[in-house]
DNA sequence: GCCAACGTTGGC
DNA sequence: GCCAACGTTGGC
């Protein structure tokens, strides 16, 4: 069973269209160690990701994808023009991964965070915690099962 | 745009 | 290794 994960986006940067429009794109710019840790140490060629929009109206899970690369090092911190440029990585000791994440199906009504909120048996979900701000989360078995009923 | 809740940096 | 200052995230 492929292990789940919520990944945030800001869809003003890239959102669920985004997504179905490349089919599949790098999964760049995460700057977080326990972030990084997770995608890196832990995700897994064929996980299940729920994509979620954060600073957007509304906010919420949008749509499915899933991991179709992993210990791909993220180009970006190498490029001094970048953002996401890391004077401190190298080629030889890559500090940040850009694991590439594919487009499975975007929800056709997205499940939003008061969706989630009201819904009583997610009550114990990452992402609803006060304060995380992870963009990066592992989803139980049981709360992808809960999602994926809400979604249909 | 505000601001709480973090995470990171850097002086000591 | 402490911790103040600063930066970022993300809901509202």
């Amino acid at each position: 069973m492929p292990q789940k994960w919520l990944i945030k986006s800001e869809p003003s940067k890239y959102s669920i269209e985004d997504l179905k429009r490349d089919k599949k794109t790098l999964w760049h710019g995460v700057r977080n160690y326990q972030a990084r840790n997770l995608l890196r140490d832990q995700w897994k060629v064929g996980d299940i990701l729920l994509f979620y929009h954060s600073n957007a109206e509304p906010t919420g899970i949008f749509g499915i994808g899933k991991v179709s690369k992993i210990g791909v090092a993220d180009p970006t911190q190498f490029d001094s023009k970048s953002d996401y440029f890391d004077p401190k990585a190298s080629k030889e000791t890559p500090r940040w991964f850009a694991p590439e994440v594919s487009y499975i199906e975007k929800f056709s009504q997205p499940i939003t965070l008061d969706d989630l909120k009201n819904e009583k048996s997610l009550k114990d979900m990452a992402v609803l915690k006060k304060g995380n701000r992870l963009s990066v989360q592992p989803v139980s078995e049981d709360e992808f099962k809960i999602i994926s009923k809400m979604a249909r």
